[in-house]
DNA sequence: TCCCGCGTTCTCTCTACTGT
DNA sequence: ACAGTAGAGAGAACGCGGGA
């Protein structure tokens, strides 16, 4: 780890408290400057505005203060980057689409973040601000209720096996962190936190760490085999239920996502996918071996798709996510 | 009723690898 | 030897539902 002076580590700590607060608005402002200067394209802003719900404006008044007061470049960057996307959507779509409407905090439990009105019906758009390069988060489920909720066509007993083998598995690797510390395990982590021990996995010594990746890892590769069996005995099914893994829970969705590059100051990229492009490859869809690593993963053509085991902030519960994510291979060239 | 555990979403940081 | 990057890991925030 970095060896920081106290000044130093104060800045930063104060830095990360302000990157966290803004990440915060970040998501939700780039939505509501999206579908602003969508309805300013198609010459309805002002019936956009006044279609906005009183507690979301009274939300976003205030995130926009904040914004304005602390940190002024952001809005900047997020008029910028709403003002590419519309164009790209514009252009990708060859009409500019109708009454936008915001689907934010408020709305429905959905990927989508914007409704749009096109000549070809209602377009979902799912919206993604990303760095560049790096996979873009798609759906992150809890393990219990992981296949059931996702491969619905795989036996719920084998959800069942599956959670008490995390079970077992989390006893097993809480017993060996308590013995690397000379401790007792008594099936909960109360002597570990009364005596000092932290609960966050980052905060683990080595040794200690390496106990909680192999627990992880032997998730992972009984998740790989229940894929692999499910995919062997069930091959259209299992593909049929990997759109929505990958953002694509409803063929009409499209998922825009804005590549920024810190580094170079560019302006971004704008890639727009859709349902019809991930389905092409569904028969072609490949589960790569187990690599002893956290994650399984699946070749999709142009696509990859990573389902990663990993914990929800503390280790010390079963509680456990599965965080699937997605990287089109060929970047568009503007 | 209020808390806590679980599930969900999103984006950050760190590090090991790789090519120059 | 070093910089850039891909991928692994970390974690904040919040909704929901069930039990104390």
């Amino acid at each position: 780890m970095r060896k920081l002076t106290g000044h130093n580590k104060s800045m930063s700590q104060d830095q990360t408290k302000k990157e966290a607060l803004f990440n915060e608005v970040k998501g939700s402002l780039f939505e509501y400057l999206m579908a602003r200067r969508l309805s300013q394209l198609a010459g309805n802003e002002l019936k956009f505005l006044e279609s906005l719900d009183k507690n979301y404006l009274n939300v976003l008044s205030q995130q926009d203060r904040m914004v304005r007061q602390f940190y002024p470049e952001m809005l900047t960057f997020l008029t910028q980057v709403s003002h590419d996307s519309a164009n790209e959507l514009v252009k990708f779509l060859g009409e500019v689409p109708h009454t936008p409407q915001l689907r934010g905090k408020f709305g429905t439990v959905n990927e989508a973040d914007l409704m749009l009105e096109s000549t070809k019906g209602i377009i979902p758009l799912s919206l993604k601000l990303n760095k560049k390069n790096s996979f873009v988060n798609t759906k992150s489920g809890g393990i219990k209720s992981f296949f059931v909720n996702y491969f619905s066509f795989i036996k719920p007993e084998i959800q069942q096996d599956f959670n008490r083998m995390v079970d077992q598995e989390f006893t097993r690797m809480s017993y060996e962190l308590h013995a690397l510390n000379d401790m007792e395990f008594n099936g909960d982590y109360a002597n570990w936190v009364r005596s000092g021990k932290s609960e966050l996995p980052g905060e683990l010594s080595t040794e200690e760490r390496g106990v909680l990746k192999s627990f992880y890892a032997r998730i992972a590769v009984e998740m790989h085999r229940i894929l692999l069996e499910a995919q062997t005995s069930h091959p259209t099914q299992f593909s049929a239920s990997l759109p929505a893994l990958m953002g694509f829970s409803t063929p009409e969705i499209l998922q825009l996502v804005y590549f920024h590059d810190f580094k170079t100051q560019g302006h971004g990229s704008v890639s727009i996918h859709s349902y019809a492009e991930v389905q092409k490859w569904l028969k072609a869809a490949t589960l790569l071996p187990f690599n002893q690593t956290s994650s399984v993963e699946m070749n999709l053509g142009d696509w990859a798709l990573q389902i990663r085991v990993k914990p929800m902030n503390k280790f010390t519960t079963t509680a456990i996510k599965i965080n699937c994510s997605v990287k089109f291979k060929q970047f568009e060239v503007s």
